[in-house]
DNA sequence: CGCGTTTACGTCGTTCGTAACGATA
DNA sequence: TATCGTTACGAACGACGTAAACGCG
């Protein structure tokens, strides 16, 4: 059994057990792979795929335990190269995270920027998905971090970060009635509109339901949609009140829509960044958390990435103060 | 990068950084450990090793961290291996157990002389040491279980399965008062007496004393051993009264000892099997665990090994009854 | 002078890519 | 017939082992 056999098996499963397309990937001939992989399977004394006629047809079940043990050497093996960048001082590398749309569209971007400039030769990637599709990918370690909200138990097998809290607004049209309402909004208030709001099952839609079910109201939720922008559009068109994350209202969104502050009306949301127990943490992937979250100081970071048990972890992370992030603040902006 | 070179890394290492002997453990030749290391220290860019001379003095931070993550490679390595002949049906490779003095002398030589019979070209290992020595033998995955009692803090990382209960029983000569004592045994009796027992800082050691002191009892601790066989030595010169597990007094003692039940007097101990999360169990350990714990089915032991929570796990072992082992229970020997 | 490592060198096995062939839909 | 995998073959590389040199205690 040689790394290559291994590389050649997970480059087959990845390329949809075709061949071809796995030389292609790895810059090699066909033959090459077609014979590496007979190798393998004659020293394990296995199939590790079915054979129809000469293609791949499927996985057996033992071939996919040994792809799940053979990706684990190959992280092994990633960490050992990472390990030996990190200590002659490269700052090359790749950083892939998979988040959702409101940290993409509306946190990351003043962090990517500020962490390309200080890491030019690091090839970041950005995955976009459900909290589910984030699970999949950070679990089966094809990207680096995973930044998402609310449930944690998708995540139990991470090291999990806290990162900014956040609450909800209300959005409304300049001209809605509930834009100059003096009195503090209310769930019941709320629930007197048809309501736009993220799609359920996405990142705290239980508490959003749960908020009103506790005080006994059934609110018409008009529309939901996967992000703000779109809620944004809907809103501006009059289909209902918007309920969003607080840091998906920016600035220029002041001209025509209006942010009330539902943050006693709703649980509080964290925000975190979660990464594989074992992942080698580079010192550039260090400072990309600690751009995102300026509170969690690089020794801090270090330190809970190379804490054993849940209890040190704890110790490190558990009663930090966290900054509660809104996007543009109305009052400071108009007062500016 | 290759496996090869890993190996010879780790052979290296395991030999005190004597490259000629690591060459000799891998039927290979000096000449080519020494190339295969300078090019993997070449390909990582870095020093695994310090020199002293020509010679290996020592292993760097980096090396050390480069060594760690290695022997996880090879660790998943030998599970792909371990795998592909347990599909093939091959009933040979190895069983290396760490086990405590107790278990090893009076509760395995039946279990293992079953499990020889039944699988004849398994190797078997038998490593014996403190609760401490097993602990670091075992994770560092240079024993595939461990055997032993109480404190399961030293084995966090590990499944731990439980096998049986025992107790404590007091050990004297047939000619001792107490041997003729028609009522209950009791700690300050007990205290009343030099006592023989095991060296603390051995397995349930702490709940022998913590038994006595929460009686307000001091007694005068004559001698400690490491193992029973030297205790009852001791106890037939009359040097005290000894206090050993139920399960090291065997039929044989009869002749001259009289063991008298202390169950009441100190806490019940758990004896326990565990092994590493992520290690492929072969058929023939998981029988050898059914031969050592009946009342643990096949089926349990392999739902339990392939749990992949802490809750999962505990729903299938947690409320198993345990039996409770002595070694020859002296009343029904008497009756039969 | 012995022990252990490195260097030098010849041999052998393996891998790799090209090219031709075979099977399948 | 197009796609995909296998077989065949020659060239090149790399690993291995022997033998000799080097350094250190």
């Amino acid at each position: 059994m040689t790394l290559k056999q291994l590389r050649y098996l997970i480059s087959i499963v990845d390329c949809g057990l075709n061949i071809t397309s796995a030389a292609e990937r790895l810059y090699t001939s066909q033959p090459g792979i077609s014979k590496q992989l007979k190798q393998l399977e004659a020293e394990l004394g296995m199939q590790l795929f079915t054979r129809k006629g000469k293609s791949l047809a499927a996985i057996t079940p033992a071939g996919n335990e040994v792809i799940e043990r053979a990706r684990r050497v190959l992280r092994e093996v990633e960490n050992i190269t990472s390990l030996s960048r990190e200590i002659t001082g490269e700052q090359t590398g790749t950083l892939t995270i998979a988040t959702t749309h409101t940290q993409a569209r509306y946190v990351l971007p003043a962090v990517i920027q500020a962490f390309t400039e200080r890491y030019p030769k690091v090839d970041l990637e950005l995955h976009q998905g459900t909290s589910e599709q984030i699970a999949e990918l950070v679990n089966t370690h094809q990207v680096d971090f995973a930044i998402a909200s609310g449930s944690r138990k998708l995540f139990s097998n991470l090291k999990v970060l806290p990162i900014y809290h956040w609450h909800r607004i209300a959005l409304v049209p300049k001209a809605h009635p509930l834009a100059r309402e003096k009195k503090p909004l209310t769930l019941k208030t709320l629930a007197g509109y048809p309501l736009v709001t993220y799609v359920f099952s996405l990142t705290g839609e239980s508490s959003f339901k749960q908020a009103f079910q506790a005080e006994g109201l059934d609110p018409r939720v008009a529309f939901t949609a996967r992000d703000a922008d779109i809620i944004k559009t809907y809103v501006r068109m009059g289909m209902g009140v918007g309920v969003i994350a607080s840091m998906a209202f920016e600035c220029p969104d002041q001209q025509d829509l209006k942010a009330i502050d539902a943050k006693g009306l709703f649980p509080q949301i964290t925000t975190w960044l979660g990464f594989p127990k074992d992942m080698v943490l580079r010192s550039y992937m260090v400072d990309f958390i600690h751009l995102l979250a300026p509170h969690l100081s690089v020794r801090t970071i270090r330190a809970a990435a190379s804490a054993e048990t849940p209890e040190e972890f704890e110790a490190l992370v558990g009663d930090i103060d966290l900054p509660v992030r809104g996007g543009c603040e109305e009052d400071s902006a108009a007062a500016a």
